[in-house]
DNA sequence: ATATTGCAAATTGGATCCAAAAAATAGATG
DNA sequence: CATCTATTTTTTGGATCCAATTTGCAATAT
C-alpha cells in the first residue's frame, strides 16, 4: 500500500493518514479479503506507534471494511453474494433518486466534467483506474442535487463492493458495456429527461450487479472446486 | 447519561459499553447539540482512562453523530434543517422498498410483535421511550426482509435524527397521529397488500418529517427572537 | 475603557508500558 | 504416529506519561 500523506491534506494527522491508507488498499483490492490487518505491523510500515493505527481500524470497522473479534485482531471483511447483491440493490434504489433530483439543477460545468469522465475511459490503460473514473462520473452527475446524505451513503456502499469490480470488469466485457451505458446516461442529462436517465442508471447498476455476482459465483465455484479436488 | 454494562453484553469491552452509552445520551437528546464531549470528563465518569473513550469518540464521528476538529475535541453535531429534511427523505425512500420486501415473507411472530408494539404506545407514559417503541415496531415489520444492510442504514438515519423528534412529539398531537398511522400500516400489513402498506410508510415518513421541520423551523425562529430582542 | 500581548491552564494526539487473552510450539502420553 | 496438555510467543485492550496546540486570563499599552 502507498503511505501518501501530501494527497490527503497538509496537517492530516497520522491516524487519518492511515485510516485514508487502509480504505483506499482495501477498496482497491491490494489486500485480500480475509486478510488479519496486524497493529503492530501496520504501525511499523507508517513509522508511529499503534495508538493511531488502532483508531484507523475502529473507524473502518465502523465502516464495515473490516470486522474485529475481541484478542483476535481486525480482518478484511468478506462478503457474502448475498450482501453483495444486496449493496447493488440498494444502489439501484439510491442512485436514480439522486441523479433524479440533480437533473433539473444540473450546472453546465458539472456536466462537462461526467462528459470528460465518461470519455477518459476509452484512454484509460490501467484498469486499477477504473473504478475511480467511474465513481468520479456518477458523483459529476449527482453532485447538484445537494443532497450530501445521500451521496455519503453512496459511497460507503460503493467501498464496499469496488473491491470485488476489479477483476470482474477485466476478464469479462463489463467495462466496454458500462461505458456505452454511460454515454446513454449522458445522452438523457443533456436531453433533461429525469424518468430516462433515472430508469437508465437503475439498469446500469443492476446490470453491473448481475454481472458481478455471476462472475462471483463463478469464480467461487471454481475455487471450492480446486479446494475439493 | 447512564453507566449499565450488563445491558449491552456480558463480555463488551469498555470502549464498546461508552460508546452504547453515548450513542443513547445522544440520540434520546440527553447531551445537546454543540455541546463539548470532553474525554477526561467521560473518562473520569466510567473510572477508565482516555484511550477506550477516545475510541468510543471515534466510531461516533465515523456515524456523524460528533464532529472533531483536531485540538478541539469532539461536540455533539447538529443538524440543519435541511439536514433533517434530507434524512427523511431517505427514510421515506428506503423503508417502503424494505417493508414491501419483508411482507410476502413475513412471519406471523414478527407481525404479532408489530401489533404488540404498536399497542404499547397507547399505555407508555414516559415520552423517552417513544422513540424506541417506534423503532422496535418498525423494525418487527422490516426485518423479515433479509436486509441486513438496509436495516443498517435506517437505524443509522434514526440515529441522526430522533433526538429531534421527542420534543416535537410531546408538545404536538405528533404522537396521536403516528399511532393512527401505525394500526393503518398494520393494517394494510395484515391484509399483505404490499403496495398499500408501502404508500402507508412513505407518508407516515414523510408526515412525520414535515411536521419535524415546521416545529423546528418555528422554534428556531423563536430562540433566534429571543437571542435578538 | 478597549485592544493587545504574554503566560498559565486545559485539552488533545501520540508514545511507551503493562496485563489479559489467544495462537503457536514443544513435550508427554496413549 | 496421533493426540492431548503445558508453556512460550504474539497480539490486543487499556493505563500512564509526554509533547503540541488551543483557550482563558491577566497585565500592559493605547
Amino acid at each position: 500500500m502507498k503511505v501518501k500523506a501530501t494527497d490527503i491534506g497538509q496537517m492530516a494527522s497520522a491516524s487519518e493518514v492511515i485510516f485514508e491508507a487502509l480504505r483506499e488498499a482495501i477498496t482497491q483490492g491490494e489486500v485480500k479479503e480475509g486478510e488479519a490487518l496486524r497493529q503492530d505491523r501496520i504501525a511499523r510500515m507508517f513509522n508511529v506507534s499503534r495508538i493511531p493505527v488502532r483508531e484507523a481500524l475502529t473507524r473502518l470497522e465502523e465502516q464495515g471494511l473490516v470486522s474485529t473479534q475481541r484478542y483476535r485482531g481486525a480482518v478484511v471483511s468478506s462478503l457474502s453474494i448475498a450482501e453483495i447483491e444486496e449493496v447493488f440493490e440498494f444502489r439501484a434504489l439510491i442512485e436514480p433518486e439522486v441523479l433524479r433530483l440533480a437533473i433539473p439543477r444540473m450546472s453546465e460545468a458539472a456536466l462537462a466534467r461526467a462528459g470528460d469522465f465518461a470519455a477518459s475511459f476509452a484512454s484509460e490503460p490501467d484498469s486499477a483506474r477504473w473504478g475511480e473514473l467511474n465513481r468520479r462520473f456518477h458523483y459529476a452527475l449527482y453532485e447538484d442535487s445537494a443532497r450530501p446524505y445521500y451521496l455519503s451513503t453512496i459511497n460507503a456502499a460503493l467501498d464496499r463492493v469496488d473491491r470485488y469490480s476489479r477483476a470482474q470488469l477485466v476478464l469479462t466485457d463489463g467495462m466496454a458495456r458500462a461505458q456505452r451505458e454511460h454515454e446513454q446516461i449522458l445522452a438523457a442529462v443533456v436531453a433533461r429527461d429525469a424518468d430516462q436517465a433515472a430508469a437508465l442508471t437503475r439498469e446500469h447498476i443492476l446490470a453491473a450487479g448481475r454481472s458481478l455476482v455471476d462472475f462471483l459465483s463463478r469464480s467461487r465455484a471454481g475455487e471450492k472446486a480446486v479446494l475439493a479436488g
